[in-house]
DNA sequence: ACGGCATGTTAGATCAACTAACATATCATG
DNA sequence: CATGATATGTTAGTTGATCTAACATGCCGT
C-alpha cells in the first residue's frame, strides 16, 4: 500500500481530493471552492485531478455520496439506542437527520440545493439518498404493527415523516426559526410535531 | 418614459436585467448563465449590467427577491376563494406554496440552496422570505380560536405547519414521493398530512 | 445653454476549468 | 528479470466568464 517512491504517483489521490474537497468545503461554508486548491492540498498539480475525476462536478458527485453516506452512518447509529417500535426511535431518526444537517450545513445546499435537483445521475442519488430512509421505514413498521395501523400505509407515512424532519431542518438552516421563535429549538419541534402527528394517526385510525 | 433615442440609454436595464436573468433560468433549469447572456437579451454590452449591479451574486439577489414576491402573490391570491379559520385555508396556503415550488423548481434551489443558505443580506430575506408566512400566520390564528387552541401556540404551530409543506417540496422535487409513492400526489400527501396533525392538536389539547 | 452625473461602450486583466503533449512509475506477461 | 502497455502524474497553454479601466453619450437641474 505504502508508495515506494513518495513523489510522483501519489496512491490514492481520488480518495485525497474527495477529503480535500470535503475540508474546503467545511472551511469556505460553501462548494465554491477551486479545482487547483484541492489539487495543492493533496499535493499535486491541477491537471492531476482530471485522471480520476472527469470534470469538477463529477468530484461533487463524490463528496455528495460522502455526505449521503455520513448521514445514513448516523442515523443507523442512533437506532442502536432506542427501543424498536416505539415513538422515540421515529423522533430519535428525525433528530439525527436535522442535526447531521444543521452540523453540515455547507453539505445541505449540495445535497437538496442544485445540484440535487438536478439528480445527475438518478441511480446513483436514488441509492446513496435512499439509506436513511429504508432506516426510518423500519421503525414507522414496527411503530404501526404496535400501534394497530394498517400495513399498507407505512410507505406513505415514513415519506410524511421524513417531511417533517426534513422542513424542520431547512427552515432551520435558513434562520426562520431564530428569528420567529428564538426561545425554541428544532429538536423539541420535531419532538412535539411528531407525537402530535401520530396522536392524530391514532384518533383518525 | 419613452427614451428618445432608442440607442444607447436603455431606460429600464436593471429590470430588464433581472428579467431576462429570470427567462434564461428558466430556459436553462439552472442558475449557471451567463452575464454576457442576460446583457445580450437585454440589448447591451457584456459591462453594463455592472452599472445596475455590484456583481452577479447582486443579480441573483434581485432575482431572489423576485421569486419571493411571485410566491407571496400566489398563497395571497389563494386566500381570497378560502373561509378564515377552515383547515382549508391552511391546507390551501400549502398547496400554494408546493405548487410553486415544483411548477418553478428552477428558483427553488435558488431560494432555499447554496444562495439561501449564506443568507448574505439576512435583512431583506427576512423581509421577502416572511410574507407569505404571515398570510398562514393570519390564517392559523382563525383556525386555532375556532377550535379553542391556546393562542400563544399560533407561531409555533404556523412553524410546523411551514415546515411540513417545506419538507414535502422538497421531497417531491428530488423525486423521492415519484420514487417511493409512484400512485401519490403530493397535494392529496399535504391535505391528509395536515388533517392528521391539526386532529392530533385537537386530541392533544 | 451647459456642466455634472448616470449610464453606456470597448478593451483588457484576471482567474478557474479543462486539454494536449510529454514524463514516470507500476504491473502483466514472456 | 526484461519490457512494453497502462495508469497516473507534470508543464504549458486554451477557453470562457467575471469584473475593471478608460472613455463616450445623453439626460437633467440650474
Amino acid at each position: 500500500m505504502r508508495p515506494k517512491h513518495p513523489a510522483y504517483h501519489h496512491g490514492d489521490l481520488r480518495n485525497a481530493l474527495i477529503l480535500a474537497a470535503v475540508e474546503l468545503i467545511e472551511e469556505r461554508g460553501s462548494a465554491d471552492f477551486a479545482m487547483i486548491d484541492a489539487a495543492r492540498r493533496a499535493g499535486v498539480s491541477s491537471a492531476a485531478p482530471y485522471r480520476h475525476f472527469r470534470d469538477k462536478t463529477a468530484l461533487m458527485d463524490a463528496v455528495l455520496d460522502f455526505a449521503f453516506s455520513e448521514l445514513g452512518r448516523n442515523i443507523a447509529a442512533v437506532m442502536q439506542t432506542q427501543p424498536l417500535g416505539s415513538a422515540e426511535a421515529i423522533i430519535a431518526i428525525g433528530k439525527a437527520y436535522i442535526r447531521f444537517m444543521t452540523q453540515h450545513r455547507e453539505f445541505y445546499a449540495l445535497m437538496w440545493g442544485a445540484t440535487g435537483i438536478r439528480a445527475v445521475d438518478q441511480e446513483v442519488s436514488d441509492e446513496r439518498s435512499a439509506v436513511g430512509f429504508f432506516i426510518l421505514l423500519d421503525a414507522v413498521e414496527h411503530w404501526c404493527s404496535e400501534n394497530e395501523i394498517a400495513e399498507q400505509d407505512v410507505l406513505q407515512l415514513s415519506i410524511k415523516l421524513w417531511s417533517m424532519a426534513h422542513g424542520l431542518a431547512g427552515i432551520t438552516l435558513y434562520g426562520h426559526i431564530e428569528r420567529f421563535l428564538p426561545q425554541a429549538d428544532v429538536f423539541s419541534l420535531l419532538e412535539s410535531s411528531t407525537h402530535t402527528f401520530l396522536e392524530g394517526l391514532r384518533k383518525l385510525r
